[in-house]
DNA sequence: TTGCGGGCATGGTATAGGCCAGTCTGTGAC
DNA sequence: GTCACAGACTGGCCTATACCATGCCCGCAA
């Protein structure tokens, strides 16, 4: 290992940067893999190579070479499975929050194969911080469901849901590995009308990293959704974390 | 350094992990940094020892420790300016895409001091993409304005605006380091009614890591906005490069 | 055919250094 | 007083290496 960075620089010319050519040798890796994936030499949810040998392969080390893969997990364009190996992003899936559009109906019409899994479905008392979100009292009853999500058998979302079961007596005996949404209009008939939606992205940890099957601190967007009917009942609190590269939040808003 | 992990685990057993105490030690460091931040020992912009002496402090490497603070900063707990230092993040900005509010009103009612930067502003030739995203004819004439906005004198989002000179005849005449909107309403008489908000998070890279001052590869929000008049006339394309840690997006849907 | 067990490859975590480039500060010349 | 410069200090980048935990596959046994 006795490459110095200026060979290096020379030994990737073809493609290098405008200007400035001192950059990075792990700027110059993720620019080549980049590269390999824009041209389809890696299509979605292919393999690469182990850290090992890829760094043998552009002679550097493993360290080097993940912070390379590093940056394009935080592009969005690899991500990791626990100690699998590093594969290729697909494209995001494009989400409406606005619209009441099931995740199945998204992912299938967006060329994809959706997968819920419902980890939990429990009742218990409304704790206080829901409380104060809800404007529920402390201590009565709530359902609580917690779910996992898949799009072409990975795992890019778990969320927890908390419904009022006021408005959906008996909700717990259904099967949520579907639309929860159809499933509350057409037995219930409940309509959302004021849906108060809140976002920023943040890094995934525990419990929410193990669920994802992700090391923690890998790249997150955190979603919630308080949901009303018309006279302002409380129906429920709907807290997502996804996996950053999966979506693509679209919003159109006319007035 | 022969301190094993079992030594690190027993002493910060008392703030530990509930169960599975093989705790990795950067989560551990991690946790007890983000004790300091919850309690107020360490305050918003406030800046950290030098990653040199952290990692003396809790004996352990600097490879390490920069882990610890990489985990931070992902959860948007942390940030750092170039080769300065370490600093607390403030609280997010809580902002609404779908209100016609400033960036400047947004901040200041939110206790932060905003500030802008106009880098240029200049007219050009409508490119392809832009073509096909406003409408507009390729090759015809279009206003480009860049931005770099601050917060408590950090920047945390640089913007390109590209505005439909037919609609705003002599914007480029303006000063823009204030409300684009509010100018083109006041001078112009312009309306927004229909808006295409997209958003999606990723990291910095070049430009945009260069002129907000991070390391290529910090976490980001990219946000983009189509905006046309009732008539569907295009009035501006809005491409928004967020530090992540800097916002908290809020929407309120009723219908 | 099915189930189990062991070994290998993988990423995950960690050490111990080193050099470089930008930031800041203090000092001295003017 | 102010400006320029030197040097200390910071994070940014990189090498080289080690051990660990887990996923996986393959072979063997039931």
């Amino acid at each position: 290992m006795s490459t110095s960075q200026g060979q290096r620089d020379a030994a990737s010319a073809s493609a290098d940067d405008t200007e400035n050519s001192r950059t990075p040798f792990y700027l110059q890796l993720r620019d080549r893999i980049a590269a390999q994936i824009a041209t389809g030499q890696l299509s979605a949810h292919s393999r690469l190579p182990s850290e090992r040998t890829l760094s043998e392969q552009y002679q550097t080390t493993r360290v080097t070479a993940r912070l390379a893969l590093g940056q394009l997990e935080a592009e969005g364009k690899l991500y990791r499975s626990n100690r699998r190996g590093w594969f290729v992003s697909p494209e995001r899936i494009i989400y409406d929050p606005s619209l009441d559009v099931s995740f199945t109906d998204y992912v299938t019409k967006q060329g994809g194969v959706p997968r819920t899994e419902t980890l939990q479905s429990t009742s218990l008392t409304v704790p206080a911080w829901l409380a104060q979100k809800s404007g529920l009292e402390e201590g009565s009853e709530i359902y609580h469901i917690q779910r996992r999500r898949y799009i072409d058998g990975r795992a890019i979302l778990t969320e927890n849901i908390y419904v009022n079961p006021a408005v959906c007596p008996g909700l717990l005996r259904f099967d949520f590995n579907q639309s929860l949404w159809k499933l509350m209009r057409h037995e219930y008939s409940v309509s959302l009308s004021d849906k108060h939606v809140t976002m920023y992205p943040t890094a995934l940890t525990e419990p929410q990293a193990g669920i994802l099957g992700v090391t923690p601190g890998t790249a997150g967007l955190y979603v919630n959704r308080i949901s009303r009917n018309s006279e302002g009942v409380f129906i429920e609190f709907d807290e997502e974390f996804w996996l950053h590269d999966a979506l693509c939040i679209s919003v159109h808003a006319k007035g």
